[in-house]
DNA sequence: TTGAAAGCGCTAACAG
DNA sequence: CTGTTAGCGCTTTCAA
């Protein structure tokens, strides 16, 4: 910057000025810094800039997330992302790649470069990150999921009520041997439990089910579902955990002959575009994951501009669309 | 950090030294600053560090990509986050959303914010944001694709050789009538110059081709896919430019009745999982797109850590797999 | 081994 | 409208 001001023949307040309140400084001093700024190339270090003025905001926000290689974490991030950026942000990406021990270390990493906020994927934090984070005074929201008391923020929608409202839908439709395939992970683990309190409300007690270990390989939803097929007969309804691995289903299912849904149904979890463009298309449980990271977004950009917002804690709630599978 | 220094009766650099080079003190005094900052809960501010050590680096690199919420974009990034993880350096990620006017932009941003390096998706940067990216002087290597004089560093593979191979692979099988799908965007028109090639080669000279513009929603193939179909009543084999689209063209053919391959030919791009999952298993061109963001990120590390590394550019080349869909 | 002091690149009063 | 002077929170000589 000093190399400008000598370039140009002004101070530094001038050169600085120029950059971020260009409307104070008479034009002439103004077109003489440009065109010391243009000639030089230089460009401006907002983290000292941020160091140096009250606050020290960094404009950075940081997400974490399991994996973005993930569709519906993906498009979380990218919802959150774009809503970040309209408003100036940027976003710092952290994965855990479904170890959930690796969060705290990167929550470090993030608030040590003083992220003006965060956002999580899930609801179990540990103690020890809870009381970091609310020490840290920053914005956080947690995704994903719902419950009481969350650290600050929280937008989601419930992952058991998801699991129960599918194995209702299925039930209606009358199928009572059912099935659930899904991830060995926490928000899986929820669904499977609505799956079977839903199933148990009505009679059926004996729910089969698959827990795949992440990353989950959509390549291993056929033989999964084989595996439950032959230990159980009776199964004629299956809910999988994303509609990747629904689609593998159907695929499996065409491959042996079976008619879905009179053979087998298949309901499928998130609305991807698969869910359209499947036969046939696939009933399937929407999640507005796109909506989790923009109202993320838009709930930390409306904390940060200082704004004392409304509703903390909201739930998207999601619905079962029912189309040909089921 | 200096409430951490009162507290424990100690000077910032004594501090300083117990958090960056504890082995420089005495066990007495580094037990004294820890309990401070244990008390404290002091988390060290990574970016007034960077600026008061030499050189300033931040220990970030920024990505930019048309969106993460597409595969093959995420899964680069994915793998781009965890390299970079490993070496100790954190992601800060761009979208253009598809809009590459927004590239520069994004440079600027995260040249002011002083990022170490930057990987770039395509290798068609405007000139000016080449010179700007020279004159940084930060590594920066250019992904998805290739070209004789990159900014910096390369590692992609020839769009247009991956169009050409898949030509050929359809005609070597016997089809003739053949069309495209893809997408209104750099990379996938470059395949389909190379498709026409191939395609001319072999004296085909009339090509179908539908271009879809981004985002690319896969509900999409299957009419695009009737369209051409409807147009072209000789049309047996389609490439499409995505697995995802292959399957939607699948599943489109499983509707009408249509044996995939006989009646017609399916080839998938990118070897995603879902062409082992599908049925018939979808033949596909393998690219690395996982490899794209482990190999940018080792090109940066290697960089970053003072190395002259060698190859600059990098060809990961492109794999025609065989399955049961062509 | 430890501390004092001088910056890193920039912003923010405060004068002028 | 413009320049001077302190810092922001940390690292790093240089002495002690």
């Amino acid at each position: 910057m000093s190399d400008v001001a000598r370039e140009a023949g002004v101070s530094l307040a001038t050169v600085s000025r120029a950059i971020n309140e260009p409307e104070k400084l008479s034009a002439e001093k103004l077109a003489l810094v440009r065109a010391a700024v243009e000639r030089l190339g230089y460009v401006p270090n907002l983290n000292a800039g941020s160091l140096a003025s009250a606050g020290g905001k960094s404009r950075i926000v940081a997400a974490i997330v399991p994996t973005v290689a993930n569709v519906v974490f993906s498009e979380t991030v990218d919802a959150l992302a774009q809503t970040l950026a309209r408003g100036g942000y940027q976003l710092l990406l952290g994965q855990t790649s479904y170890r959930s021990g690796d969060e705290e270390g990167l929550v470090e990493a993030f608030l040590g470069r003083r992220v003006d906020g965060l956002v999580l994927t899930g609801t179990t934090q540990s103690a020890s990150l809870r009381a970091k984070l609310k020490r840290a005074g920053i914005p956080v929201v947690q995704t994903w999921d719902l419950m009481d008391k969350p650290i600050d923020m929280l937008v989601g929608f419930s992952n058991f009520e998801v699991g129960r409202a599918a194995a209702e839908h299925l039930i209606a439709r009358g199928h009572r041997g059912l099935g659930f395939i899904g991830a060995q992970e926490e928000r899986s683990r929820q669904r499977l439990e609505g799956f079977r309190a839903g199933a148990a409300a009505h009679g059926v007690a004996d729910v089969q089910a698959e827990l795949i270990l992440p990353p989950v390989d959509i390549a291993d939803a056929g033989p999964r579902f084989a595996q439950m097929a032959s230990r159980c007969p009776e199964l004629n309804a299956v809910f999988c955990n994303n509609d990747m691995l629904a689609a593998g289903v159907v695929f499996e299912c065409h491959q042996r002959g079976w008619a879905v849904p009179q053979r087998m149904a298949v309901l499928g979890l998130g609305d991807l575009p698969i869910a359209r463009a499947a036969f046939p298309r696939l009933s399937t449980v929407e999640v507005r994951r796109g909506q989790i990271g923009t109202r993320a977004g838009q709930m930390l950009l409306s904390r940060l501009s200082g704004e004392r917002s409304g509703a903390d804690i909201v739930d998207l709630g999601f619905e079962v669309v029912t189309r040909a599978s089921t």
